[in-house]
DNA sequence: GACGAATTAGGACAATTGTCCTAATTTTTA
DNA sequence: TAAAAATTAGGACAATTGTCCTAATTCGTC
């Protein structure tokens, strides 16, 4: 048993919400119903919709702070780590094909509402992107790390987006393929290395 | 003068407020405002909000298809008219760090809404893919054609939503020079060509 | 200039939204 | 067990939403 505490429910919920419908999309009623609470019991565990959305924000970012230190534990090769973060994209396919990337969703939702939570979104983006620098930096790539984390980034972001609009699995297997292709071709070499399409 | 009609201003108006604000984020007010019309006088030209958004993604497959048909116009080269489409990245930047892909935001957004409209608005992507499809088909890349578009469109979209999330249109500029260096090695070439990154 | 059609303004309508209050209930503490 | 604190339910509240009705106005045509 150990129930987890209302609060905790809630951002459960919304977290997931927020996800498959779109923050603003989704209202207190919808996550009233999947905890099974009052509509009125909000406020005492959240004063505004914002603050939940903060709280999911600030969940997200212990997750992926959480994921990041798993991967750099799983293994000390930075191209096998790398390997790791271009696999989320098999991993969570089912998820991606139905609601797109939970991190490029969000930001550019919230950067069409004008929110002021668009900068917490956008560290989530920042996340990946200086883990990423540090580990083409490891390998060796110093002057264009950024670059490459950004460029990787990019192609995880693209394949999301087309996967969530075609439906499409077979697309994400095709290019998570190609991006270790590319990575392979990055790896111990800093002038231009073959890959293939 | 000529004036436009009220219901190409309404549409008009629409698609920028779409675009800017997201579909169920734009309310009757918002247009009404733009086109300076009361709020009541829009059942005369739209039954509903869903008739508007038919009307706007009738409009941008109407002018995309334009485009081109514009590029195929300009060129007869398939690599010239895939860097014609390789370059709205840079003649969009600024509209794009801020709004991100108007292509691939709209079908984000209504995915998550799970709207009725969510093909038509796919049918903006398929467009591009097609016609990217037969350029590359063109460029001798017979087997590979659909794949390598889909490539490209994706790397497109990550590169509209990184920027958008990031503000930052120097990475715009990087990666279009990336991917045309990427194309250069497509160019009569079947098998795996050197690249730069 | 008069008539009919097209267009427009203004507002009613029910539904939904986020917010916030109060009272009842449960849980914790002494 | 009794008092205090935390939690919950239910609903009021104003604002906004998309929809739709009616009356006034403008327009083109004879």
């Amino acid at each position: 048993m150990n129930r987890k505490s209302t609060r905790e429910q809630i951002v459960d919920a919304a977290d997931m919400l927020f996800y498959r419908q779109g923050f603003d999309n989704t209202s207190f009623a919808d996550i009233a119903g999947d905890v099974h609470i009052s509509r009125g019991n909000f406020y005492h565990h959240f004063k505004t919709k914002d603050d939940i959305l903060d709280s999911v924000i600030g969940r997200r970012l212990e997750n992926t702070r959480k994921m990041l230190a798993a991967w750099e534990s799983e293994s000390h090769d930075p191209a096998e780590r790398i390997r790791s973060f271009i696999n989320i994209l098999i991993v969570n396919r089912a998820k991606i094909k139905r609601y797109g990337c939970p991190v490029g969703t969000l930001s550019s939702e919230l950067a069409k509402l004008n929110h002021a939570a668009r900068g917490d979104a956008g560290k989530l983006f920042t996340l990946f992107r200086t883990w990423l620098t540090e580990q083409f930096r490891a390998l060796g790539r110093t002057h264009d790390a950024d670059a490459l984390a950004m460029h990787l980034l990019a192609r995880s972001q693209g394949v999301a987006t087309l996967a969530n609009a075609f439906h499409d699995e077979k697309f994400i297997r095709a290019e998570v393929r190609n991006m270790c292709d590319w990575l392979d071709a990055c790896i111990g070499n800093t002038a231009a290395p073959a890959r293939r399409t």
